[in-house]
DNA sequence: CCTTGACTCTCCTGTAACAGGAGGGTATAG
DNA sequence: CTATACCCTCCTGTTACAGGAGAGTCAAGG
């Protein structure tokens, strides 16, 4: 009969681990002191401890130890519950080398520039929203902000609500200055009426890399850039149309230094 | 002025951990309204948020990130931090990948073999421990008990006190059967008197590869060859001397199936 | 003006696997 | 018999929130 210290040398495990197995029930002691409360062990145990540790090096929690303990598991079982744990485990490790390369990428940009990066792209899922929309070729950008005013004349005339701000989507597959294929949106609750100028659809649910914009709209190709350069070397590339949302626009202040833009570029890992 | 359910779906950040970074200073609201608590934000702080967020996909923790975010530091500062987080999560990324190759080990040796293994293979740090020992090149490992019988022998005469199992160090680099070079040892607290057949040293901190071995000692060597085999599919290679501690012995128990021995190779990475 | 429903607030609990410590009882060698 | 090393049970803290209770608040529609 070892005392909790002693089976803790010979295991070669802290008491407080042991006391912690203990309260899980993922190792008794042989015998607890009715009147005391001290743990008594037995040497015969440090066989089992020794597997809990082996497991525990394999990366499962102490609950996937206790399963796996099981005296009457079948192989197929076990190699199931290792499987698992596999999987879990692969994906946490690109997770973690994508996050290394991340630092890596901010790092020799710091070096480069000298100076902290004036955009932060920041990976989000942005959700499925319905928005109601229309879409048209437009001479240049410089006439989104008409409309932007269409828009608003049909929901206020179709007696829709807005649920949120604007969005402009491009479909250009590439930049282009002139002749530009664009959609300007609005997120709604409920489906607009047919048989009128907007049209409804929900955005899909996607992936994308985000930078925030802030200051007058003839500053929005920096920020574009910025998120291009980021794409390449962080293994990832463009999946869908780019979204620009206008959080803080003309229609919330006079002041364009106060215009804040949210800029979404869908992304997927490239291959 | 935005509520913070707003604010969140700009974001894209959840009301919990926008109220949590408020909790923790990382981004406080433009505004608490004094009697309800309401928290408003402005759209000027989705920058902020957007930098929180791309700081977190580097793996910083938010107290890091606090860091990050005070204006008044260096570009030396800033790199220290992406650096030390950096070396982190290399090391973290090492252990995973060794993790994910013990698994990948097991689920072979599960395959190949059937049934789970005898014996666990657990890595362990060994720390220093004085010992009383002597040394000695033995016929076998046969006479191995009279050697211990020695060692007790010494240990009742010179009045020193034992404060753990014994432990049997075999310095032959090779196995072998015959004219075995042997060390026997025990662990004690404080050093014995020179000039007697006794001398005491340190057992150095180690790393090293444990497996427990329940039964009688001629089952010893599968335990050994458990270890072997669990080695260089793992990536280690032997670094020292083998120990065996004898958790339960002949002096503990007279039936050899209630033997306890624990086995330790140290170990360290192989290049 | 009132209701209703959507929001918001604070506070509490839970997460994983223990570590550290307080306060108090227990074994054992001298 | 005493000193000391040991053991016990709580309680707190760790990270970055999620989930939920119970109560108060805002804004639109009737």
């Amino acid at each position: 009969m070892l005392k909790i210290g002693d089976f803790s040398r010979l295991g070669l495990v802290s008491v407080k681990a042991l006391r912690y197995y203990d309260e899980t029930g993922l190792l008794k002691p042989v015998n607890v002191d009715q009147f005391t409360g001290y743990r008594y062990y037995s040497a015969s145990q440090l066989g089992r401890l020794n597997r809990i540790l082996a497991l525990k090096d394999l990366g499962l929690s102490l609950e996937e130890i206790g399963t796996m303990l099981q005296e009457d598991l079948s192989v197929e079982q076990i190699s199931g519950i290792l499987r698992l744990r596999q999987a879990e485990a692969q994906t946490r490790l690109h997770e973690m080398q994508a996050q290394i390369q991340r630092v890596e990428v901010r790092l020799r940009q710091l070096e480069k520039e000298g100076v902290e990066p004036m955009y932060d792209v920041a990976l989000k899922m942005i959700p499925a929203q319905r928005v109601a929309y229309f879409r048209r070729v437009a001479p240049s950008y410089a006439g989104v902000g008409e409309l932007f005013g269409e828009l608003f004349g049909y929901i206020g005339r179709l007696q829709v609500r807005p649920t949120g701000p604007t969005i402009l989507i491009m479909h250009d597959p590439e930049f282009r200055e002139q002749d530009v294929d664009i959609e300007v949106a609005i997120p709604v609750a409920a489906p607009v009426p047919t048989g009128t100028p907007l049209a409804d659809r929900v955005l899909p649910e996607t992936q994308a890399a985000c930078v925030i914009h802030q200051g007058a709209y003839d500053g929005v190709g920096t920020a574009y850039n910025a998120v291009m350069a980021w794409l390449e070397p962080n293994g990832y590339k463009i999946a869908g149309p780019c979204r620009e949302n206008y959080l803080q626009s003309p229609s919330d202040t006079v002041d364009p230094a106060q215009y804040v833009t949210g800029i979404q570029v869908p992304v997927e890992r490239a291959v």
